[in-house]
DNA sequence: ATTTTTGCTTGCATAACACAAGTAATAAAA
DNA sequence: TTTTATTACTTGTGTTATGCAAGCAAAAAT
């Protein structure tokens, strides 16, 4: 891998945001492991979206190293590396929900075949609670995982 | 230019609004007119993060195409034209503030000179009232260039 | 009439991403 | 225990996106 370094375009804390996560992919795979329980690699390299395998490996690579995620071997050895969200990956929920009403409300118009399943209900209904309810999911997958050390 | 096709990678509403959003320029540009009062070409030229020319005209022609941003010439014939936040534009309020919010919370390790000014004390003590303030701002300044025609 | 400003375009370089193939390590199957 | 399959990558090659410098026509200012 060539460049690891980031590169901040100025001090505007909405613009260093994007500098990190303005990019085709970064907020796509928060949103698989936050939405739709991806966490191994196979599970991202199967979903919708199909990410290649090489972007794949750099942006985990890149979400690990800003403290987004985190990568483990399990206990009861397999060969599988299990991607989790941190705190810091977790607290990007908000950011993903805004996209989503907007998309909502606005896109459609581009995109006719936009879903309207995955509790897209509750989203237009209770934004908030939408946020809560995900985030205490993956909270709940968390602990079931640190209990039980099994997926 | 060569393509102006956007390519939706699936069905998913918040993957649709990042095969528009998602790239490094297109919500700095929408940032830089909701909070930091640019509106013509050589306003976004002269701003911190230094947009190149080229890209500037790409990205400016798909936020017009996606209608997110309008571009005028104005009756007291400025030869300049006058780029402005549509109410699509104005809805990615939520968005931007919550990528502050995060930033702000999460990034200061990364790039330690994110500024605090810019009303992020407001940001911090009331997310809610803070996207208020900023959409009545914006609207305040389309209303006045409505009656006025002045800028 | 001349100069400056604005909003671009063009050409060329590099970086990001896409696609196909290959590979080492583990694990499951025979 | 050898074979086969799976997982998590790497490598090679192309295309698209972005960066940088220069140029340019039309309007505006001088």
């Amino acid at each position: 891998m060539k460049k690891m370094e980031t590169k901040f375009r100025c001090n505007c804390p909405f613009t260093t945001a994007l500098d990190i996560l303005g990019d085709k992919w970064m907020l796509v795979i928060v949103k698989q492991m936050l939405m739709e329980n991806k966490q191994t690699f196979k599970d991202f390299t199967e979903s919708d979206e199909g990410i290649a395998t090489n972007i794949l490996t750099t942006k985990l690579k890149q979400l690990e190293a800003f403290g987004i995620i985190t990568k483990t071997k399990l206990p009861n050895n397999n060969k599988s590396n299990i991607y989790l969200l941190t705190e810091k990956g977790l607290a990007m929920t908000p950011i993903i929900v805004e996209l989503g009403v907007w998309s909502d409300n606005h896109l459609r118009d581009f995109n006719p075949n936009i879903v309207n399943e995955g509790g897209i209900e509750l989203l237009r209904r209770d934004k908030a609670e939408f946020t809560r309810v995900v985030e205490q999911q993956y909270r709940e997958k968390l602990a079931t995982i640190a209990t039980t050390g099994l997926f």
